[in-house]
DNA sequence: CGTGAAGCCCTAAACGTTTACAGTGCGCGG
DNA sequence: CCGCGCACTGTAAACGTTTAGGGCTTCACG
């Protein structure tokens, strides 16, 4: 029933050996070639993928691990990411550490066990432990929105926003805007200086705002109204932006308000009308794909990949700065 | 650099199948079992699941194939899938066939040289060529989704809505309505007859209303209001829902319509206030999962594994009757 | 006709496990 | 003291490929 390259061969009266080398596309004359076809098509014969891989010390597959699998990005990723996989004849193998430390572990070292020939990691927590695992075993990983993780000395795929806030500027400019508040968590990270950089190659000016965690907007508010010359536009991470919202901030007639997506979450932001700088999740996966594939065939990715994958999508919020002038006035 | 059993059997002081044995749970002597544990600690052994696979004849994968990836369902699928086969030591491997049916043929064909374990097809179109060789290697195969394709012979796990009709037909009748059209595209399904059935159980009278391909609505509505006595409320595929909307039915004023949503697109329906019956990917998961589990545990599930997947998510596009009968007058 | 090169092909040895089979040593009942 | 069973362990043969190494033909050329 089940049928080996040996039936084959003996089927087609040559050796084991040129029975290969015909199904490889090597050097075999053409009737021989021929034969073995014709082999394979009367018998059903399927190579046996598990044989070749201990043979060959590959296996023509990728892992594919989520913290959580749970969010818009997930399939726009795993689109991307096989799609351009596929042409290098490589398949995906696909997890969801649901949000659970340990459980990233397990997965990490399930699949050196199945010995996947590279690695992707979707905003890792734990997993550390295996990572010097997969150095050893020369198998390529790379970390994909990893910020500030035990991943980061590996090569990291990264959002990057230049462009995109390059577009904001100009739209925000061309509004009549010339000052805009930046609202920061806490650290100013390297894609909230990059957004800072492009408004300012735009012509505006920015003003640093610092905000608590997440609902402490009431204050942040007071902080803009307090600046002078008053802000007419503000930028804030997605939650931050939510809560100028909630915190009665009317958009645009007071404030043209823009949010920074972070993963998934801009459906939200959709719905209240807010504009926002998004990150396309498929731009992000053919960048690490074609990333990999590089780095298979020999070229090591550099240790950041700046990806331009963010979009800016205007949407109600923002306006024209006469409005919000007024309101100063 | 790269240790294998036979090292780590070596440096244990034991024999290679004792080690393997080992590490498998079998019967060992406790100090073998430690030295076997500690050796396997030193070197940082990783086993090699390719060279398992090729010996046991089973790789531990299940396949899962798309017809198309990008929709709401993906998602919820993969999840659900991934969750509960791993429980069982499995690994899971994605792939889409960005609808192509050709692609769908050379993934099945793929995934069979993998030697996967069994092989999920979501929404099957093309890949029957395939199918006699899954069946000659034992491979189990589960359809999600393949109304009516080739798939048809084999396992079907399928949104059953009964319960959700049910539900819907309460509505319905405490609304005061007593007759329902049912739009149908052409044959009566088995999901639609349970639908009649349920609507028939709830106390209302069913129409049946036959509309041309999606867009040829305007005959349906002209069909609608000949009828007599005329129907209050009306209940059809999402993209007959949607047509009637478009041309020009308003509801509830004029009549109740409800969607039957099909895969992942209940997002436009909700936009428009559309109520409908939606279909929860994740139950269709878990469903497929665990009757794919009892399948290699030696059970091979009924034909037909009927999921109560769907719900009964009531929105504006429905009210009293009494608005509709108005009309009618 | 002799020599070398080029094609093609085969034999056989890996790759790293699991597992059937055959010991080995030991305790214990007869 | 013998023999038997038991618990453990070792030897070796698979699993289905790929691929190095070498042998055989054929052909061109001197």
């Amino acid at each position: 029933m089940k049928v080996t390259l040996h039936q084959v061969a003996a089927r087609a009266g040559v050796s084991i050996a040129t029975a290969s080398r015909a199904l490889n596309g090597l050097a075999v004359s053409a009737p021989a070639q021929n034969r073995v076809r014709q082999a394979v098509a009367d018998l059903g014969y399927v190579a046996n993928e598990a044989a070749r891989s201990l043979r060959s010390d590959r296996t023509l597959t990728m892992g594919l691990i989520f913290f959580d699998l749970r969010n818009n990005l997930g399939i726009e990723l795993i689109d991307a990411l096989s799609e351009t996989i596929e042409a290098g004849g490589y398949s995906l193998l696909v997890a969801s550490a649901r949000a659970d430390k340990r459980r990233y572990d397990v997965l990490m070292r399930r699949f050196l066990e199945r010995r996947v020939d590279a690695l992707f990691c979707i905003n890792p927590r734990g997993g550390a432990e295996n990572l010097p695992l997969y150095a050893d075993a020369g198998t390529p990983v790379i970390a994909l929105f990893a910020a500030g993780s035990a991943f980061a000395n590996l090569p990291l795929v990264t959002p990057s926003f230049s462009e995109s806030a390059a577009a904001l500027a100009a739209d925000l400019a061309s509004l009549g805007h010339r000052r805009v508040a930046l609202v920061v968590h806490e650290a100013k990270s390297p894609p909230l200086l990059g957004i800072a950089d492009a408004l300012k190659g735009g012509g505006l000016a920015v003003d640093w705002v610092e905000a608590s965690e997440a609902g402490g907007m009431r204050e942040a508010a007071a902080q803009l109204h307090a600046l002078n010359p008053g802000p007419t536009a503000v930028v804030a991470i997605d939650v931050h932006a939510r809560g100028l919202l909630a915190a009665g901030v009317r958009a645009p007639e007071t404030l043209s308000v823009v949010a920074i997506s972070e993963i998934g979450v801009d459906a939200k932001n959709r719905k209240l009308g807010l504009s926002a700088l998004v990150i396309d999740p498929h731009r992000m996966g053919k960048a690490a794909a074609s990333a990999m594939l590089a780095w298979l065939a020999g070229s090591k990715p550099a240790e950041r990949v700046l990806v331009q994958a963010a979009s800016w999508e205007p949407r109600e919020s923002v306006g024209p700065a006469a409005l919000a002038a007024e309101r100063a006035v």
